[in-house]
DNA sequence: AAAGATACCTCGCCTGTCAAGGTATATATA
DNA sequence: TATATATACCTTGACAGGCGAGGTATCTTT
């Protein structure tokens, strides 16, 4: 494991949405896909994340439904509303920026060194 | 102003150490050129900055005295130690893991987007 | 005299994270 | 048969950091 919580807060919802936008899926599948996908250096607390599906779903950026699984432990899915879309647009943009920001806050990138 | 304080958590205390590693600074200083850098995109509200000075100070990374100026307000200078100085390093490094495993939990970036 | 800049500080609320605990179903293993 | 492991959901309560709101003191400008 690598990255703190402290740095991720911020990063939690707009994770969550950016799988949604590709599928709908539920909580066990994205808490395994976020494994995956950093080659275990994040993982997402299951409080964490199910507290964030609670935000999300008050905020309308996601809907959820019961999937009609007839064999094995019942599917809590969640699905994007374009609301959600439009946020994580934002997201994106808002993270270029701050990106950039704290790298300049943090001496990163050798722009305007000198002079 | 731009950046969310969910998003500039963990930060935080970098930021101020970078400010130190240039030079020995003060709450007020730091503060303004916080703002002048990210040009007012970006102010550390002064209690969070005082906060993270006693953090900082108990945990040995800076270390802090009184100017001795004769005329105006009273300053409190803050020094980065050299414990100081290597936990900055380790942020900025982590700083780079974390772009990019952000970058990838929000699909940034078209690394290995098709097979 | 009043306002504004410089400079410090604390208290208490709010919010997101997460350890710890719980429930239920299905399958593999000893 | 029991037990462990994987799948799948959930809540509670503690904790920590950000910050609004409030305070103090000095100096300069109007």
């Amino acid at each position: 494991m690598s990255l703190t919580s402290d740095v991720i807060r911020g990063h939690t919802e707009p994770i969550i949405l950016s799988h949604l936008i590709e599928k709908d899926s539920y909580g066990y599948q994205i808490n395994k896909e976020i494994l995956e996908k950093t080659d275990d250096m994040y993982e997402m607390k299951e409080a964490t994340l199910y507290s964030a599906f609670r935000r999300l779903e008050k905020a309308e950026l996601i809907i959820s439904y019961w999937g009609d699984e007839t064999v094995g432990a019942r599917r809590r899915y969640y699905s994007i509303t374009e609301k959600g879309r439009k946020a994580y647009e934002k997201y994106k943009k808002e993270w270029e920026t701050t990106k950039s920001i704290i790298d300049r806050l943090l001496n990163i990138g050798g722009k305007s060194n000198e002079q």
